[in-house]
DNA sequence: TCTGGGGTCCTAGGACCC
DNA sequence: TCTGGGGTCCTAGGACCC
């Protein structure tokens, strides 16, 4: 495995670039796309980056700066990312038979066996493919370890004379480039992490890739000593080219306004507990309880402060939707307290495992086949005429569901929904349509 | 007025067992 | 003065990632 060579491929400010795959007049103008309820800049194109928005800041801070300078400001479109990410995972896997989908713009290719130069050349084919038949620009990053790889990818993005592209799987390479990057860049160290290293004078990636393991070890745990030796081209992070089975499972979200009452806060739950379960589904896996928890917001300075969790067990596993929503509603009629102003709730569960191979309750289980029948009915309608288009009764119908989540600047689902498709215009002159009618 | 969501891994410390 | 040794399991909290 000496001469492994992985390369890193990622979408340049993704979000933001997948919004400009559809709409031109996006180019060279300022973008920035927002987290759930509008709420802060997650994405941002390089002149929203240059006008000092920062990831994370809140949109109501730098409302006015969008408006004077033209930025165009979207909600999140969930949907049309994760198309467009499909469409790019199909072209790299015609490009090497091993890839490790990271996250959603980001994928590990093992491009072994092949000359420095040939591999180059690949990454920039894969780079202008990716641009011509999907939209999105990307950088490439080349080494023997995954944190190399990540690290030949960042200095591929900060150093545009590069085209893309930066390999770091010779020597030569890293010994000129490591030296000249803050060692905060290197993947895996953080904030905490990064202030340990530079009190004790550790302070570019060339510094840490020298650094003894050991002490490495005393000072990160593990973690830091993978690190290290990943640096110095030992590779400790395997490639994972099937996923993982998920170990946990969350739903939780603010409210677009402030929740005051039961009902309200109940209804809010259930839908959560009725995601919760249809993502479980996907994946045959099963849950024995539901953490149930709401509370206040910490910017709320005017209203009491208050925080309530409660886990609620269940008799035997399910991914039943009306056995999980039951049990949300059951917390929050166990911990509710009136009085508060909430600004989020949420449900949560751990220790997933496959439903099948989970062990059945002797006395007051569950009638899981017949749950499991109802369920791939509902399943089935609501894939094809559209999520929540049926849903239990028992989840709540009580609201306008004026808490839900808002995205009041959503682009149309340009790739999956036929009524939102983009229209294309074509012009041409009246003579060559003339001509094509004789 | 307005501040996201969903994961993973590691370690320390306590409870408990023989 | 002085109170074993060696395990496992669970949980909370910290850190990091996108």
């Amino acid at each position: 495995m000496t001469d492994r060579v992985l390369a890193l491929i990622d979408g340049n400010n993704f979000y933001c670039s997948c919004e400009r795959v559809f709409d031109a007049s996006l180019a060279g103008r300022p973008v920035i796309v927002l987290s759930n309820n509008d709420g802060c800049a997650v994405a941002r194109s390089n002149e929203a980056k240059s006008l000092g928005i920062r990831m994370g800041q809140p949109f109501f801070q730098i409302q006015d700066l969008c408006r004077r300078e033209r930025v165009a400001v979207f909600s999140s479109n969930y949907t049309l990312y994760g198309d467009l990410s499909a469409r790019m995972g199909v072209i790299y896997r015609q490009w090497s038979p091993e890839v490790e989908t990271y996250s959603i713009d980001e994928s590990f290719l093992d491009l072994s066996g092949f000359g420095a130069r040939d591999r180059a050349q690949m990454a920039r084919d894969l780079r202008a493919t990716v641009r011509q038949w999907v939209g999105i620009p990307t950088c490439v990053g080349l080494g023997p370890t995954k944190v190399l790889a990540k690290l030949a990818n960042h200095i591929a993005k900060k150093n545009p004379e590069l085209e893309g592209v930066c390999d770091l799987t010779g020597a030569a390479a890293r010994a000129e480039w490591l030296p000249r990057i803050a060692v905060e860049e290197t993947w895996g160290i953080g904030r905490a992490s990064a202030a340990k290293l530079r009190a004790i004078g550790v302070n570019t990636v060339a510094d840490l890739a020298t650094m003894e393991p050991r002490a490495a070890r005393g000072l990160l745990t593990v973690v830091g000593e993978r690190i290290v030796h990943e640096l110095r081209g030992t590779a400790c992070l395997a490639l994972e080219l099937v996923p993982a089975s998920r170990k946990g499972c969350a739903v939780t979200r603010c409210f677009s306004r402030k929740v005051e009452s039961l009902d309200e806060l109940s209804e809010a739950v259930a839908a959560h507990a009725t995601r919760l379960a249809e993502k479980l589904r996907r994946e045959g896996l099963g849950t024995d309880h539901v953490h149930v928890f709401f509370h206040t917001s910490e910017f709320d300075h005017a209203g009491p402060q208050h925080s309530a969790g409660v886990t609620v067990r269940l008799p035997e596993a399910s991914n039943c939707t009306l056995v999980l929503v039951a049990a949300a509603k059951e917390g929050v009629r166990r911990v509710w307290r009136e009085g508060y102003r909430y600004a989020k709730a949420g449900v949560v569960t751990v220790d997933l495992a496959p439903l099948e191979r989970t062990q059945r309750a002797l006395i007051g289980g569950l009638d899981r086949e017949r749950s499991a029948g109802l369920m791939a009915a509902l399943d089935a309608c609501n894939s094809r005429f559209g999520r929540g288009a049926v849903v239990p009764a028992a989840a709540g119908l009580l609201t306008k569901r004026s808490w839900a989540t808002k995205f009041e600047m959503r682009s149309p689902r340009y790739t999956t929904r036929v009524d939102e498709l983009p229209i294309a215009k074509a012009f041409a002159t009246v003579r060559t349509c003339l001509s094509e009618c004789r």
